[in-house]
DNA sequence: CTAAAACCTGACACTGACGTCAGAGGCAAG
DNA sequence: CTTGCCTCTGACGTCAGTGTCAGGTTTTAG
């Protein structure tokens, strides 16, 4: 498929399936004419690229942990584990934060329900 | 205290709070010869704002919940209210769409980790 | 054949939370 | 007083992912 097919199915502009293979994220076979073409499988790779970068993974991050999703019945490399690991353990932290954040808002929000309540929808002063 | 030791104490650059003042966030009563002051309380205040960026908050959604914050005992506004819950759901949303993600990656470290085993550490080809 | 739509490269714009620098003034210690 | 550190305002730089525009080629539909 062409590039506009791959943005369309994988839920990305264009402008971003370029800039992923700028990044060497992405790579495309290219027609005589030079226009870029995709595979199915590459709907799933950008899914997962897109999904990195939600878990707020840079473009050299994501790069880097590549070579697990590239060739993983092959001996993937030991940095590339071991970054895939450490963003994993990251990602745990982070989620833990804002778990944490999360349970500060929900106190705020009762804390404000409460006063409300007591307030009876009394009118602003 | 000044800018420099609110800054320590909250860990967070003169910088930003500079920033954050611009940005509505942070006031300060100033002395004189125009220094920046602020109190103990302020220590917290710049907590909870760094929480907010950390969970994906602008300094605009940030400003819109502060009544929350500010007057917790007051009749807090409702689009201040209603902007919180809105906020505190997406969050909700973001740390699920993490998780799933996390275990995504759980599987891809798994799934590479049977195979080094089934490879038994070969060496590279 | 021709017009529309899709694609190409290249480059500049943007956003947002800062870093950083310049030039000037404030304040406690020796 | 002066040395040195802190603070002030104002402005420009940065980063990273993406939008967008220009000017040109390719593919597709009629």
């Amino acid at each position: 498929m062409r590039i506009g097919e791959l943005a369309a199915r994988a839920g990305v502009s264009v402008r971003s399936l370029r800039y992923y293979e700028e990044q060497g994220l992405l790579t495309s076979t290219r027609s005589t004419s030079g226009q870029r073409h995709y595979t199915d499988r590459d709907v799933e790779r950008v899914g997962f690229i897109q999904r990195m970068y939600a878990a707020g993974l840079s473009s050299r991050t994501i790069l880097e942990v590549m070579p697990c999703v590239d060739a993983p019945s092959a001996e993937t490399s030991d940095a590339a584990m071991e970054r895939m690991v450490q963003e994993r353990d990251r990602l745990t932290e982070h989620i833990a934060e804002l778990v944490r954040t999360r349970d500060s808002l929900d106190r705020l929000i009762a804390v404000n329900r409460a006063h409300r309540k007591t307030l009876h929808k009394a009118p602003a002063a």
